[in-house]
This record gives C-alpha cells, sequence and structure tokens, in this order.
RNA sequence: GGGGGAGUGCCCGAGUGGUUAAAGGGGGCGGACUGUAAAUCCGUUGGCGAAGCCUACGUAGGUUCAAAUCCUACCUCCCCCA
C-alpha cells in the first residue's frame, strides 16, 4: 500500500468525530513524515486532577487517544498536577477554588487508574507536569510568559465576560494557558487533543512552540458531551455526569434519563456503536418505527457493557425494566438493621424508621413524604405520619420511598 | 491613597420597620401521566413527636413594643479614580 494510502487511511480514523484539525494539511504533513521515517508522533492529552473522578465525557478524548495507539503513534498523557493547583479558567466564570497538593495527588491516581478502562497505558507514556514545572524560577517564567500578552489573553470569552461583568480573574488564571502550553514544548508534542472549550490553551501550545524555535504542534479539538441534562456540559460539579466508576445499575439509570434529543450524539461520542448502525436506529426511531425508549436502553447496554462488561449490562437493563417499567421490587434491596431495643416502648414512629433508614435527613421530611404519598411498607401507602410500627410489622418488610429507593428491615 | 457599591435560605435573586420562615426562578423531593429516572402538569422544599416554640437574611453590639429592613463597629468581596 502507498503512503498515500496510507496516509489517507490513518487520517480518516484521526479525524473522525473531531470537530477541528488546525491546520489539517500540516496534519496529514506529519503523519506522511511518521509513516515514511517510522517515527511515532507524540500526541499530547492534558488532564487537571482536579475532581477525583472522570466521567463518561473524559473518554471523548481518551478514546481519541486509543485511535492512536491503534495507528502505532506514541501517547503521552499529562497529569497536570501543578496546573491543578490553578485550575483551568477556561469557560468558568468565576475563579476555582485552590486544590491541596495532596488532594491533587490523591485525584491524579484515580485519574490513572481510570483511564486505564480507555487506553492502553503500558503503551502510552504518562507523566505529571509538576516535574518540570515545578523546578521553574520566576526569571524562566517571566521569560516564558513574555510570549503572551494581557490583550491576547483577554479576547478570551471567558475572560472578557468575566472582566466585563466585573468578576475577578486572579492573575495566576493568566499564567495557565502559558503553563499547558510549556508542556507542549517540553514534551516535543506533535499533536495535541482537548475538548473545544481548549482551543485557546491548545493553540497556545502551538505558538509557544514556534516562538521557542520547536516545530508547532497542529491541535484537535473534539466536541464536549453534554451532561444527562441535556442541557449544560457534563462535570461532576454539576451533578449531571455519568462517571466511569458508577455502579452498573445506576449508570443504567442516568443513561435512561437522558433527555431524548441527546441520545444520538451520545452514541456518536460515548459508544462504540458504528456510526451506520447508528444512523439506522435514528431513522427508525424518527419514522415511528422504533420507540426512544428502546434507542436509549441499546445506548445504556452498550455503555455499561464498556465498563462492567455485557453479563453486568444486561442484569441492570432487566433491573431497570422490574422496578421502572413494571414497578417491581429490585433484585437486590440493601438491608438495613434495626436493634430490637427501638421497639421497647409499644413500637417504633414511622417517622424514625424513615429517618433511621437514611432516606430523609428531617422528621420534618419524612411528614412530607408522607403526606405526599411517597411512603409505603411491603407495598402499603402509609398515610398517617403518627403511625406506631410494631416490631412484627416491619422485620423482614420491604419500606419504600418513591420509586426508586429500597431497603428491606431486619430486626436485630 | 481617595470615592462608591455589595454580602439574604442548597444556588441565583426580590424584599428597605410589623399579615416575612422571607416573592420569583433554578435545583431537590413527592405525586399524576408515560415510553423512562425523557417531556409536561401538580404539590412540596429550616428544625423540633408539630402544640406551640426555637433557629435563620456576613459578624458583634445598639435603637425600638417590633428589625433582613434603622444606627455603630468589624470582617469579606467588587467597582471607579490615582
Amino acid at each position: 500500500m502507498s503512503i498515500e494510502e496510507r496516509v489517507r487511511q490513518q487520517m480518516e480514523l484521526i479525524t473522525s468525530g473531531t470537530v477541528e484539525v488546525i491546520p489539517e494539511e500540516e496534519m496529514r504533513r506529519k503523519v506522511g513524515t511518521s509513516l515514511s521515517t517510522g517515527r511515532p508522533l507524540t500526541v499530547k492529552l492534558g488532564v487537571d486532577p482536579t475532581r477525583p473522578d472522570l466521567h463518561i465525557g473524559h473518554s471523548v478524548p481518551l478514546t481519541k487517544l486509543r485511535h492512536f495507539q491503534q495507528l502505532g503513534h506514541q501517547v503521552v498523557l499529562i497529569i497536570g498536577d501543578f496546573t491543578a493547583l490553578i485550575g483551568d479558567p477556561s469557560y468558568q466564570d468565576v475563579t476555582r477554588p485552590v486544590l491541596t497538593e495532596k488532594e491533587v495527588e490523591r485525584n491524579a491516581r484515580t485519574y490513572i487508574e481510570q483511564a486505564e478502562r480507555v487506553i492502553d497505558t503500558t503503551r502510552a507514556r504518562v507523566v505529571r507536569n509538576s516535574q518540570w514545572l515545578s523546578p521553574l524560577n520566576f526569571k524562566e517564567i517571566l521569560v516564558i510568559a513574555s510570549r503572551f500578552t494581557v490583550a491576547r489573553v483577554l479576547e478570551r470569552d471567558d475572560f472578557s465576560n468575566r472582566y466585563s461583568e466585573g468578576k475577578p480573574i486572579g492573575l495566576h488564571e493568566f499564567l495557565y494557558p502559558v503553563m499547558q502550553a510549556y508542556d507542549s514544548v517540553v514534551i516535543e508534542a506533535d499533536i495535541e487533543i482537548g475538548g473545544t472549550d481548549q482551543k485557546f490553551n491548545l493553540l497556545a501550545g502551538r505558538n509557544l512552540q514556534r516562538a521557542m524555535g520547536k516545530e508547532p504542534q497542529c491541535v484537535l479539538t473534539l466536541p464536549l458531551l453534554e451532561g444527562t441534562d441535556g442541557v449544560r456540559k457534563m462535570s461532576k460539579s454539576l451533578e449531571n455526569d455519568v462517571g466511569l466508576t458508577d455502579p452498573p445499575d445506576e449508570m443504567f439509570g442516568k443513561l435512561m434519563s437522558i433527555p431524548d434529543g441527546i441520545i444520538w450524539e451520545y452514541f456518536r461520542l460515548v459508544s462504540r456503536v458504528e456510526p451506520v448502525e447508528i444512523e439506522q436506529l435514528k431513522a427508525r426511531v424518527e419514522s415511528g418505527e422504533a420507540n426512544p425508549r428502546d434507542a436509549k436502553e441499546r445506548l445504556a447496554v452498550e455503555i455499561v457493557g464498556m465498563y462492567h462488561g455485557p453479563g453486568e449490562a444486561e442484569r441492570a437493563a432487566a433491573e431497570f425494566r422490574r422496578v421502572f417499567s413494571m414497578r417491581e421490587l429490585p433484585e437486590r434491596i440493601k438491608t438495613v438493621e434495626i436493634p430490637r431495643s427501638r421497639f421497647s416502648d409499644g413500637g417504633m414512629w414511622v417517622v424514625d424508621l424513615v429517618v433511621y433508614l437514611g432516606f430523609v435527613s428531617s422528621n420534618g421530611e419524612a411528614r412530607r413524604l408522607i403526606a405526599q404519598g411517597g411512603l409505603t411498607i411491603e407495598g402499603e401507602k402509609v398515610e398517617d405520619a403518627d403511625l406506631e410500627l410494631a416490631a412484627q410489622q416491619v422485620d423482614g418488610k420491604v419500606v419504600r420511598k418513591g420509586k426508586k429507593t429500597f431497603a428491606r428491615v431486619e430486626l436485630v
């Protein structure tokens, strides 16, 4: 096969699912040079260990890294343990809270573990940017920083919005893109990938490399995954995320709760279902032949399968049908032990029971729950908030709050 | 260094002496409906075994029969000028 043909093949996989490749021609040239010299390209992805968990949104760039691995290139995962101390100001409307080094380190470790679910970390270089950022002295920092201008940084919407709204911008936040750019200089990245929100930071790397006499990297941006609310970008802090370590049932439920409108985006970005098949499925739903619920179920099975295996995915699907479609009891219900002593004088007050089970955090909330008909014991609705329960009325019985919270009581 | 402005419940935000546990929205919780934990609609959303009583509007004092609202000091933040 000719070099040109192989370049074309590689580019097809590389550019699939991307938003922008900047500049595309240069990327093609790099791939060509790599193929003809046998030298793999260095592909960089930087992640900030500001949070202890990765969610399926993070798997979008990780999946792209895996594509590069498949093509034989060298992947570098940069754990931004140093940059995390500042926090990326991209698309933030407030200064991020400062993390302690200990928190960052703990997050960094879980990041690596979780990245292993998507890429082959044995073949990837995993490095921490504190390695080279931490030893820099003030003079060196000034030399690097002088390659950037305030006007340039202020062009960014996130900064200019905050600025015009009178919100504070820490001086250190200006240095964030500078540091990320310097990472590219140090590891001599050929390509850096990131979400579209990273475009400025990614291009900063390209500019700094050029300014410092290195070959500038190409930049590849990927779409941001919307959260399960279908409105905002997926983020743990917005609580609209699907965590990579979420248990199967929870992961499944969260995926079933996404609005219909973003089903296809999820399929494209975080599942392994082939594009052709996605299009067919979409067409069937749009023609009314198939139900969106079924498409969503398919999606949930795929994704849960990726992280927990197909067996667990099927189990979670069956469980979901049972609990939410059929309104039956789940297969596994957590058991809560209650000492018999709580029943000593006559019985246990329902309100106490609900609080004890951890269903609510106050008596008032328990009363409200009962008043609104959201509490059942062994399938029977509790109508009276003053109800006293005898031991045999609850022992071994299933208490249910709303649709999705269950506990089996066991007296000890 | 000078001048001005702001701090309200989980979040945003209204309220400038009394019917204010505090409008409205978001989020949460519950219910109805369904195709699902979508969408939509409705209810609810400080604590106390619920009577009444506590606690709450940056912090501490004060004025008043009565304070989120007025006064004083302090803390924190922001803006403008230099």
